[in-house]
DNA sequence: TATCAATATGACGTTAACGTAACATTTAGG
DNA sequence: CCTAAATGTTACGTTAACGTCATATTGATA
């Protein structure tokens, strides 16, 4: 497994600046690359794919502090994990947040639809008056 | 129709603080309350209903800028609107990206109870071994 | 080995959406 | 009429999630 590339490679391919990375380790969203004493800093394929699972999580909304806590679940072996109830509970709790978004959004995409309609039965009318 | 509050119940009935209205009142997501010179301000219950509204496309996660593109579809008359195509578009768009936002986070469900599942399952396992 | 692009490392800047403290005015109530 | 509570007005502070220099090293390549 020789999958060693630097910052640049991975940025381009994650779609992201150095910057982001570096802001990332420095509040462990994202594990440190390695590196041999001062030098630069080299990156694996995880750490590209954990990149790519928090942007997928910041679509829907979740701070950085949310996406740490259920990060790791979807990239670590279940039995590294210690506090296994509450892994389990926080994800619970994430579950039923997102029922109560997709509900939310479900009603405003009605709403939408009802104004869309009011507006185009209006154009009916005024054009055709 | 005498529904003069002042900032006090209306912040109060709305769950905001006045610091809120007046910040929405400077970014025009809401009309200036009416006074007389420069005495206090006073609102109407329609200011009520737009900062309930307002809350509600919040937790949306659309942004107080999105939310100016949208708010007044909800309560004023169509007839009083000029760029009605571009009305439209606005609202085909929003609409769009509801249905993004609603199939990202059902992806984000599922995850979520794969991930319930595999530690309910790993749990069984570990408890009776 | 010399060099130049790619990195590392601070540190200050930025935007959104308000919070909060300070001080001046207004208004309801006794 | 007078006072205390509510409101108005500045203006500086705050958090998240980075952007943007400036400067110092590092490392691939001619």
């Amino acid at each position: 497994m020789n999958d060693r590339m630097r910052i640049g490679d991975l940025t381009e391919r994650a779609g992201v600046t150095p910057r982001t990375v570096r802001y990332y380790e420095s509040i462990g969203l994202i594990p440190p690359g390695e590196r041999e004493g001062h030098g630069q800093h080299y990156y694996t394929e995880e750490t590209l794919a954990r990149l790519r699972k928090i942007d997928q999580l910041k679509k829907l909304g979740l701070s950085l502090d949310e996406i740490r806590d259920v990060i790791d679940l979807y990239f670590i072996d279940p039995s590294g994990i210690q506090p296994k109830q509450k892994v389990l509970a926080i994800l619970r709790q994430h579950l039923a947040e997102a029922d109560q978004k997709i509900g939310a959004l479900q009603q405003f995409r009605a709403d939408l639809q009802a104004n869309i309609e009011r507006f185009e039965r209006w154009f009916e009318e005024t054009e055709h008056r």
